[in-house]
DNA sequence: GTGCATGCAAACGCTTTGCAGTCTG
DNA sequence: CAGACTGCAAAGCGTTTGCATGCAC
């Protein structure tokens, strides 16, 4: 993860903490510093466990709520996969990028095509919407998981 | 919604029923006349209320059910839109189409597009990763809802 | 008749919140 | 100190499923 990236992540919270009166807190700040530091789309499960490993004492509700937080703050922002929970990512600041999964190890990819981000907005002008977002996944299988993969297993 | 589709989806479904050796009762066909005859993208909530506009009796595991039949056979598919409850709507015979969702009025429209389309398909091939499907939504505010949109509201 | 289908109600899994106690600024 | 924050436990909500009964074939 690029330090500049981060780095912006923490200016913007920080404003926005001080903004809204919020506090900072030995767990607010452990969260926090876990889900700039790890890399990737995490759960809520998932990030506390990293939570945990490196203090023990962290409840299930302050992530959720801290995640929210940092919602509120612009700085992450939240994905459904398929149906499973909700997985967390620091947000785009400018940049935009979109996703390849591996349905069978879970591995997940970014992408960014200028290519296609034109032709949406084309697509949206031609029915007269205004684009607000978007979200473009494709799912398949990764390289490392094309050859052997049984399904069942 | 044209009637060809509907045929096909019909013939389908008929040829899984006899395979599967599944049965025809009063709510599955009504529950399958009103998903295939009502345009759209339903919930199982809205599904049960149409359904239940014809009759008076049918419960919502029955629903239920009968969509997972419908997506077993081929001729339903789920979606996620924002995190919703999912909407089911006729599966796309050979052709493929994606999303267009207005955020203020939840009206959806559907587009195709084959630059995109082969667009991912080589993004994909780049990265290693063999396509088996993809879902691409574009969020905004359509014609009829840029102008007057008070937000709040 | 046999066996799938139905409907209810309860189980589930993730998300969200009320509340009493704790800690930050 | 006041007001936020935390953690637990419980409530919500959509999704699934067990089970006794009902119906299609």
């Amino acid at each position: 993860m690029s330090t500049e990236r981060i780095e912006a992540a923490r200016e913007r919270l920080g404003q926005y903490m001080v903004e809204q009166g919020k506090k900072n807190t030995r767990q607010r700040d452990l969260i926090v510093d876990v889900f700039l530091e790890v890399e990737g789309h995490h759960s809520l499960q998932e990030l506390q466990v990293l939570v945990r490993q490196r203090v023990g004492t962290v409840g299930y509700a302050t992530v959720y709520r801290t995640m929210k937080l940092l919602m509120d703050a612009g700085v992450a922002v939240e994905r459904h996969f398929g149906s499973d929970a909700a997985r967390f990512e620091l947000a785009e600041f400018g940049t935009h990028h979109d996703h390849l999964i591996c349905e069978a190890c879970g591995k997940i990819v970014e992408f960014e095509d200028p290519v296609i981000e034109e032709r949406q907005d084309q697509i949206a002008r031609r029915h007269g919407f205004q684009v607000n977002r978007h979200r473009h996944e494709i799912y398949g299988l990764c390289a490392g998981c094309v050859g052997n993969v049984t399904d069942g297993a």
